[in-house]
DNA sequence: CGTGTGTTTGAAAGTAGTCAAAGTCAGTGG
DNA sequence: CCACTGACTTTGACTACTTTCAAACACACG
């Protein structure tokens, strides 16, 4: 039924044969397509090799696997890490359905981070000499594929920004407000969510140790911001949390 | 003698018509060129524009300033940085030689950072548009100026690895490594550096304060890895600032 | 030679990290 | 079916690191 062309070396995951349409996959307006024509449109359903399954905990691809591919989302949730060679390693970033995994294979034709699944997901596989053959044709989709990389490193930016400049509550309230809102564009709740990463993922990403953003949630639901249940959360204040991001009473670094 | 054709909103900057061809630049092997056949590189001379001084202390570009180029700097030493809409900023790197600037203004047509020149600056300025349709004729070129958006995005990563993970001696050891090491790809000593930055802007890259890096280069001069003048640096033991970012004792975060 | 910007250093305060222990929950196997 | 296991979370007490505030110092520039 399902034949293994194992696009990973480290997990050797199955493909799905199945295809669904570019032009037809809801989530058209959030993914590559985004603003292309209805023609161009369809050349990338050309472009879009197969899709595939990945297990919650399996990795899509690991750091040092050869670069072929970048991959899509369709379903699901992902993290992305990478480490140095001591053992120390850092969340890069969490992604969920019509974003993008792999682009930072492209460098050196070989991934430089992980990209694990934090729930049973499905991911669109584009070979990247497809696409890029594409977007010699169609100067539509170059301009869109390098908007979205461009876009990846202004994200960075401003991860950095957070990283750098922000104490413990400024970065969980930004982490919490960037995550409703990129799930609100995705047509869910913008008030209630239930967390896919553990607390030392959030911590990890943060550049914050697992009980700071423990303590951080516990503090938040004190002062009446959030309602925190595990992994089960309910924005009460959004206002509130905005504020904090904005400083009240922050220095600029 | 010049001609201003003003790029930058915010800085009339006088752009310098003499043009030195890709081909005969000292530069090639460290700028978008690299690895080009000759047949290629003679078409990047195509797509240059012209050369563009900046004056220490001036922008390049500024955030919200409409983007048509990207820059290659071909002398001197910039900063790009970031900032939120409370007064937070966040240097997110600095440029020497070779590199290239704006990359950051191709995901909304508007740059999203304010690059600045550290000292008096020349740097060619290349039309995004015509890179793009070289870019469409060409392979080689369109995939190495896809290696070079991917190779940024990786640096982005490595820089949230340091701000996430470690303390303020392995960031500032691994600041000057990855200093030094550029330079010396440049030709310059690997030893002997003069800082183009402030305390300051080292501070905000590595999210630390100004005292704090202060500081921290006054211990690396006790422990006999640096002799510190100002902003003179000569690095004395250079296993040594690398054994601090390797973990000597560190945990992962 | 003064002025201003940038740097160094000290002392005190604050924020996040470390270590430890108890609590929660889902999944497993008796 | 329920207790057990293991992974994850919460909380407390203490520690360590970085920041803050303040003052003196160095150097380049006009």
């Amino acid at each position: 039924m399902f034949t293994d062309t194992a696009m990973s070396a480290s997990t050797p995951i199955k493909p799905e044969p199945f295809k669904v349409a570019c032009s037809s996959c809801n989530l058209r307006e959030l993914c590559l397509p985004v603003g292309l024509s209805q023609e161009n449109i369809d050349q990338i359903d050309n472009m879009v090799g197969q899709r595939k399954q990945v297990p919650r905990g399996e990795a899509l691809f690991r750091s040092g696997d050869p670069f072929q591919s970048i991959f899509a989302v369709r379903t699901g949730f992902f993290k992305t890490c990478v480490s140095s060679e001591d053992g120390r390693d850092q969340v890069t970033g969490f992604q969920m359905a019509g974003e993008l995994l792999g682009l930072d294979g492209i460098s050196s034709d070989h991934h430089s981070c992980d990209a694990v699944a934090l729930e049973d997901s499905q991911v669109c596989v584009i070979p990247f000499s497809r696409l890029e053959e594409l977007s010699r044709e169609f100067n539509e989709l170059q301009r869109q594929f390098h908007k979205i990389m461009s876009r990846e490193i202004v994200r960075d930016h401003g991860v950095m920004l957070l990283l750098g400049s922000m104490r413990a509550e400024e970065r969980l309230a930004a982490f919490l407000l960037n995550l409703t809102q990129r799930l609100q564009a995705r047509g869910f709740s913008a008030s209630s969510l239930v967390l896919r990463m553990t607390r030392e993922e959030i911590g990890s990403y943060l550049g914050l140790k697992l009980e700071t953003v423990s303590r951080t949630f516990s503090k938040f639901q004190d002062d009446g911001l959030l309602e925190v249940k595990q992994r089960q959360i309910r924005i009460i204040d959004q206002a509130g949390l905005q504020q904090l991001v904005n400083g009240t009473n922050c220095a600029a670094n």
